[in-house]
Order: C-alpha cells, then sequence, then structure tokens
DNA sequence: TAAATATATTATCAAATTGTTAATGCCACT
DNA sequence: AGTGGCATTAACAATTTGATAATATATTTA
C-alpha cells in the first residue's frame, strides 16, 4: 500500500485529501505545518509528499528543501499545492525537484488522477528503492549510500546486498539466494556466495550481515 | 481466531467497535483505562490493540510504548484512536510504532476494514512468530529471545524448541521428536536428543521444557 | 531396599559449515 | 597485446555443530 503525506495549514482541504486518498487504497498521514511535516515524513516515509507552498512558519519550499538534502528522500514525490497566481513559486519548486504542480483551488478529481499517474510512472522507482536510515539502495542507478558516502559495488555484490536488504531480519537460505541471484540453471561452487559476503562486509565496513549457521544469512542494522 | 483488545474510557464505543468485531468473527476483549488495558493485554495476548489516545490515567501511547517494551508485543499490531486535530498524538505515535491511526468520529465501516486489511498484511508475519509471554520465536528470522535478550541456538537445538513450542503442554514421544527433526531415514543414537535439550535448557536457563519420564518432553512455561 | 530403567550431564571428537586469501579465467576496454 | 575489474574457484584456516561414550543421577519396579 502506497504512503502519501500531506501537509497544508487548511483542516478542510486535508480533510478532504485524506478522505479521497483512503477511499482510493492509500495510507495517508497529515501535518497542519511545514515542521510537522517534515517530522512526520522522516518517521512515517511515504511514497509521495502533497505541500502547501503557502504555511506558517515553514513554507513547502522550504520543507522540500530541507527534505532533499536526506538521502532518503532523494527520489520520494513532492507535488507542490500554490495560489493561482504565485508563479515564483512555481520556478523555485522546480529547482528544487518537484514532481508536479496543482493550482488551488483543487478539483479533487485532477488531484487524484495526477496522483494515480504519477505512482503508475515512477512505481518502478520506487519499489526499486530500499531506504534504511543511513543505508540506501537504489536498484536503479547501482548506487549504494551509506552515511551519505558511495560505496561502490561489485554487480553480484550489489544484487547479494540488495536481496537481503529487500527483507531486513528474513533469513535467506543459501538455496534461496542462489536461485534469486545465479537462476537454477547455473550452478556455482559452494564458497562463491561466501567470497561475495565477504566483500560487501569489507567494503560496507558494517556489520549488518549476519551469517545464521546451517541455514543461511540475514541483512541486520 | 484473531484476539483484539479495545482500550477507551467511554462505554458507547467499546459496546459498538466490540459488537462490529465480534459480528466478523473476532474475539474481543475491552479495558476502559490504560492501567487495565496493560493487564489485560498481558493476559490476553491479542493480535491487534485498539487504544484510544486520551483516557484517564495512563493515556494510549503511555500504554503503547509501555507494551513496546515487552518482547511478546513487538509485533502487535496497534491502532490509535485519535481526536481530529490531535497532531501530537499522531507524531508521537508514529514514533513508538503505531500500525494505524483513526480520528474521531469513527466510521464503523472505516474501521473495520482497516482491521481487516491489518490483519490480512501480516497474517503472514503473525503466523511465522511463536508468542509465549517473554519468550518469543520467530521461524522467519530464526530467532529466539527471551526477555528482550536474544538467544543463540544451533540449527537442531533451535528446530527442537521451536517443535515443543509450537504446541504448548503436549507431549512430543521420542519417537515423534526424531521422525519430525531427524527424519525417518537418519538414525542416532538414544542420548542424542537428551543433550540437545540440556543445551537449550542451559542456554534459556528457563524451566520450559519438562520431561515425561518414559514418554517424551513438552514444553511449559 | 536393591535392581532395573530412564534421563541428565560432561567431555571429547569427527564432521559440517563458514571465513579468508590468493590464484585463475573471462570480458570489456584501450 | 595489455590493462583492470569482476566472478569464480581452489586451498586452507577457523569455527561451530552434532553425535557419542562414559559417567552420574533420578525414577520406577520388583
Amino acid at each position: 500500500m502506497k504512503k502519501v503525506l500531506i501537509a497544508d495549514d487548511e483542516q478542510d482541504i486535508l480533510d478532504i485529501l485524506q478522505f479521497n486518498l483512503e477511499a482510493e487504497g492509500y495510507k495517508v498521514e497529515t501535518a497542519n505545518n511545514g515542521v510537522i511535516a517534515i517530522e512526520k515524513a522522516k518517521l512515517f516515509q511515504p511514497d509521495l509528499i502533497i505541500l502547501d507552498v503557502m504555511m506558517p512558519g515553514k513554507t513547502g519550499i522550504e520543507v522540500c528543501s530541507a527534505l532533499r538534502l536526506l538521502p532518503s528522500f532523494k527520489s520520494t514525490l513532492i507535488i507542490f499545492l500554490t495560489a493561482m497566481s504565485d508563479d515564483t513559486a512555481e520556478v523555485r519548486g522546480l529547482e528544487i525537484g518537484a514532481d508536479d504542480y496543482l493550482k488551488k483551488p483543487i478539483r479533487t478529481k485532477v488531484l487524484m488522477s495526477k496522483v494515480n499517474s504519477l505512482f503508475r510512472r515512477f512505481s518502478k522507482e520506487i519499489d526499486h528503492n530500499i531506504n534504511l536510515g543511513e543505508l540506501v539502495i537504489n536498484r536503479e542507478n547501482f548506487s549504494v549510500r551509506y552515511k551519505n558516502e558511495d560505496i561502490n559495488l561489485a554487480r553480484k555484490e550489489f544484487e547479494l546486498l540488495s536481496l537481503l536488504a529487500s527483507k531486513p531480519s528474513k533469513v535467506f537460505l543459501r538455496n534461496e539466494i542462489l536461485n534469486q541471484i545465479w537462476g537454477t540453471e547455473v550452478i556455482v561452487g559452494d564458497r562463491t556466495i561466501d567470497v561475495h559476503i565477504r566483500k560487501i562486509r569489507q567494503k560496507l565496513n558494517l556489520d549488518c550481515i549476519k551469517t545464521v549457521k546451517g541455514v543461511g544469512y540475514k541483512f541486520e542494522l
């Protein structure tokens, strides 16, 4: 189920959007100012954030640029709600990296179709990102970042890590790993997995892959 | 049958929710304040807890964080009922690890669909877990926790414990155990089981495996 | 109560499993 | 042809494990 965070200072708008989004099967959180929006975003890790530009305290634009600094929000979808006339907002929003705009007053149907189509368009990317606090794995770029540093993993290493990290603390049996990464056709030696695990542990320099002897490996922070 | 605990200080709400949940086939217990909620939760070991945030004495949030400290409530589903406007409650709830929210006034249908979908989503996890008060056995993670401490069991030990614990107070014959864990092909000596039992008892440091002389073993807390 | 039976405990050893390092072959790119 | 990175493997080290034998203790039976 996709998660959406809405931030707006008008309760009416929050209610209407929440109602409609939940009716479409999204999980919704709301915030009525920018500070709460940031807090909730960190906790809730939404797939989409709908931000009113004009909010007391922190504007939507400030919220957006604050979030974009965090690795886990690099690829979160963001939609701005702007007053009809406000052009500067649009320009600045673009610079920061908004994914879409909506001018008030909001036509619910328009919003819903934008939301749905954004998810349709980007659902692959969203599904392919794994976000674990300081560790961010991006399947599109084949990139791994830990504490804001890029870690260079070879292909098999990357596949292995992202398999394990896709379900933290689930133990993957050696066979499961072989099937997922090497397929059923290819047959590789006994020590192959270990060697890759070793390299990941070395490069990440972080004790996140635990051995479960006689069973397999699991990812745990 | 899934078990639900509802805590709210308004009797009306308790009645309505209980009626509806029971109609859907859930087993329901109620509590009209936070202290009772915690007591009942320990006894009843519900799969889902619905907590009103505003209760005299202990708030729902306090109840939640108190319970989350106990190992057997680490993965219990928790839904908060909040007043329409209360944002701080939401943020704090998220931090503590609520699974969903509901704003008052409650629409019964909305609640019921949330409850059902939560169970659909998490039923696998619930099934993978054996939850016995302070002892939690997770088959997916191959992990055993007792009093919030991870206990490291070897493979055979783990299999043996989770076999016995899967049906508390059922007596497993020695033959039954051999068949389940070693299979019918392998033949092992007479004392093998005892030695494994010994190791489990030692590592767990808890008298939960009883010997039934001349018959077998059983798990009992 | 003594003998018979069943289980507990301990230490020991072989087998199984995983970790580590370096070497090999492969491929892409120059 | 030469270089460098990658996947794999071989060879060996280190570790964990499971099973058993030997012995002690407990429980039942005669």
